[in-house]
DNA sequence: AATGAATGAGCCTTCATTCAT
DNA sequence: GATGAATGAAGGCTCATTCAT
C-alpha cells in the first residue's frame, strides 16, 4: 500500500480541566461511533450530537482522532480499575478467577455502548495513543498476573503457558458477549455468567492434591 | 437536501461471471483490506494492487463494498465447508468437539489474512448481503447442531443452553486466534492447539456415567 | 445493487443565510447554466467563476442542483413580483393585457441571461424545489386571475376556457422571445412589443357591446 | 468558460441500410430521452431498452450524440413533411392558415413522446448536425412562405414584419402544448384546436377590403 | 472559549468509447 | 455484424481541519 500516512505533526490538545463541554463532547462521541462506527462518524455528527460548534470542539480535543482516543483510554482505565478493584476484593483462586467472569459480564451490561466501542479495531490511534495503551494494558495485566501467581505457586491453579489463562477464562465469557454486543444473541450475559465462571474455574483449577500419589 | 431519486430508467448492476480478473481483485483487496482496513483502503489501491482499470472493477463488482461482500461471503464459506468436512471426518464426541478447535486453529494459520479480514465488525454490508450472511450462518450452525446432538442426547457431552456450546468450545482458541491476529501474541496457535482442544472437551463432555449412581 | 442507505445519524443540509458570497455564486452560476447548460456546467466551472472553494460552495448550497433551483426560484420570484407589479399599476381591461405582453418583453430584455436560464427545462429538480415552484406558480396564476376575472365578468373580456388565456396572450410574445434568446431572431423582441401587445388584445377583448343585438 | 470541447476528430457512422436493428435503437432512444432527457440518458440505459450490445450500437451510430441527431433529423424531416403536405392541400389563405394550427396539434398528439423530444433544447448537436438542421428548416420556412407569399400579396393576409408571423400563428398553440406536454395542462390539445385555429387567423387576416374606403 | 465560514485534497463512482474475439 | 470486457478521464461530493472574528 504506497499511500503516505499524512498524519501532521504532533496535534496534542490543549488538557484542560474536565469542563462540562469536554464530557458531553465524549459523551456524544460515543453514541455515533457505537451507532455508525468511527470511520462513519464525522465531525459533523458529533457536534450536532453535542450540540457545540466545530471550532469547539478542536478547542478542546485537537482532533476527531483525539476524542476517540480519549474516549478509549478512558473507557479502559475504568474497565481495569473496576476489574483490579473487584479481584482485590476476592480472597482465593476459585473466588478470584470468578470473579475475573462476573466482573466481565456485570461491567459489559452497566456500559454496554463503551464495552461496544471498545471491541472496536478499525480505529488507527496515532503513536502515542497506541504506546499509552500498551503501557496501560502492561501495567495492569501486571497487576493481575501478580494477583494470580501466588495460586499458581500454591498448586490451586494449574500451571499454563502465560498466554493461555486469559483466553481460558475469559474466552467463553468473552465470545458470548461480543455476540450479544452485535445482537446476534438475544440473551442477556447474565443469565449464563455462572455457567461461564464454572468453566472459568474448571479450566484452570489445579489438579486434585493426592491425585496422582493414589492412582 | 434529501434529494429524491429522480432515476426512472432500470440500472440495476452486473452480475458475477468466473473471470482471472475477479479474481485477481478479490486477491488485491483482500492485501489492502488486511493492511489498512475497508475503511482506509481506496478503491485506487485495489486497482493498483490488482493492476486493472478502476472501470473493470465497477464492471465486475457494481461497488467497493460489492468487493467486500464477495470476499467475505467466499471465505466465510470456505470456512464453513472445511469445518463441516473435518466433523464429519469425525468420529465420536470427543474428537468432534476437539476437531472443531483444531480445525479454526489450522484454517486460521492457512488462511491468516483472511482469517483475519473475516474479523472486522467494521463494513456496512448491504441489505442484501446481511440477509445472505445470516441465512448461510444459519445453515451452516444447523449442519453443526445436527452433529452433536445425538453426543447431547445420548449423554457424552452436557446439556447446556444453546448458546452456550459455541462460546464454550470455540471461545479460548478464538480469544487465542484474535490476540495473535492483532499482532499481540507472538506463539502460533498451532502450539497451544492441543491445550485449548482439551480445555473444550472438558468443558463440555458429559458427566461420568455411572458416577452419581455410586455415591 | 440496490444498497439501502445505511446512515443512521441525521444529516440534513445546511440552511440559507444571505452572505456576499452566496450572491457571487449563483451570479457565476448564471453565467455558466446560460453558457452551456446545467448538465454541462461542472461545479468546478462555477468555482472557478465565483473564485470560490468547492467546500464554500457545498457549504452554503449543498449541491450543485441546490444552486440550480435557488437561482430558479429566485429568478421566478423576482419575475413573478415585477409582473404583479406592473398589473396593479395598469387600469382597465385592455391596458392589463398589454402590459402582460409589455412586462414579459421589457424584463426578458433587461434580464436576458436569467430569462435564458429560466426558460431551460432539461434541470431535474428535487421533489421539494418542484413542490416550491408548483406552489409560487399557484399563488402567481391565482393573483393573475384575480386581476382579469372582473373584465371577464363586465364583458371587456372574452369569456374562454381558462388555459386558453395564457396562451392566447402571451404566446406569440414567449414563442418571439424564446427564438430570440437562442438566436434565431436577431430583431429585438422591444421593436414587435407594440405589435404582440396589440394581437394580444385582439385575442381576447370581448365583442363590441351591441354588436349581437343589431344583427 | 474554459472547459476545452474535447470533440474526437469526424466520428461518422457507417450509413448502412435501414436495418430492424437501426430502428429499435432509435426507438429505444426516443424513450430513454423522453423519460428522463438525453444527458441522463447513458448508453447503456439505450442498449439495455433496445436489446443489443454496446458494440452494436456504436456499429449502427458512431456515437451517443450520433442517435439523437439521427432521432432530431428524423423527427424534424417528418414533421417538416406533414406539414407542407397539410399545407399543400389546403386552398385559400384562411384555411391554410387554420391548417398549421391544427397540424400542429394533430401532430403533437399522435407523436407525443416524439414531439417532447424535439422541444428539447439542451442536446450540443455537432457542427455537422446544426449545420444540417440550419439547411432543413432554410428549406421547410422557403416554402412555407413561398406557400403565403401570395395571400398577403393580394391582401388577404396582413403585410408584417417576417418574423412576426410564425409566432402570430403558432405562438398560442405551441405555448399550449408545450405546457400539455410538461404536464401542466390536462386538457388534450385537441379541444382547443378550433380555438387556437381561429385566433390565428384572426391575428394574420387581412383588414376587410373596402374598409378603409368607406371610412 | 466559542463560532462557523472557508479550504482543498481526495474519495467513490459514472459513462462514453474502444477493440479483440 | 455482434459482443461485452476493458479503459480512464472527469465528475459531484465529503469531511477533517484552520482561522479570523
Amino acid at each position: 500500500m504506497g499511500r503516505t500516512v499524512t498524519r501532521k505533526l504532533d496535534r496534542s490538545a490543549p488538557r484542560a480541566g474536565t469542563t462540562a463541554r469536554r464530557a458531553s463532547v465524549l459523551q456524544a462521541a460515543l453514541v455515533c461511533f457505537t451507532e455508525v462506527g468511527f470511520e462513519n462518524t464525522t465531525v459533523q455528527d458529533i457536534q450536532r450530537e453535542a450540540r457545540c460548534s466545530v471550532g469547539s470542539l478542536y478547542h478542546h480535543f485537537g482532533s476527531k482522532e483525539g476524542i476517540a482516543e480519549e474516549l478509549f483510554i478512558d473507557g479502559i482505565e475504568r474497565f481495569n480499575r473496576g476489574m483490579l478493584r473487584k479481584l482485590r476484593a476476592s480472597s482465593g483462586a476459585e473466588d478470584s478467577v470468578k470473579a475475573v467472569v462476573r466482573f466481565y459480564c456485570d461491567w459489559t451490561v452497566r456500559n454496554r455502548p463503551l464495552a461496544s466501542y471498545l471491541h472496536s479495531r478499525d480505529i488507527d490511534f496515532s503513536e502515542a495513543a497506541r504506546a499509552r495503551l500498551k503501557e496501560i494494558y502492561r501495567e495492569y495485566i501486571t497487576e493481575v498476573f501478580e494477583w494470580f501467581t501466588p495460586f499458581v505457586a500454591r498448586g490451586d491453579m494449574r500451571v499454563l503457558p502465560r498466554e493461555a489463562y486469559v483466553p481460558l477464562i475469559s474466552g467463553p465469557i468473552q465470545e458470548y458477549v461480543r455476540r450479544w454486543l452485535s445482537g446476534h444473541y438475544e440473551r442477556s450475559p447474565g443469565s449464563l455468567k455462572g455457567l461461564f465462571a464454572d468453566a472459568a474455574w474448571n479450566a484452570v483449577k489445579g489438579l486434585p492434591r493426592g491425585a496422582g500419589a493414589q492412582g
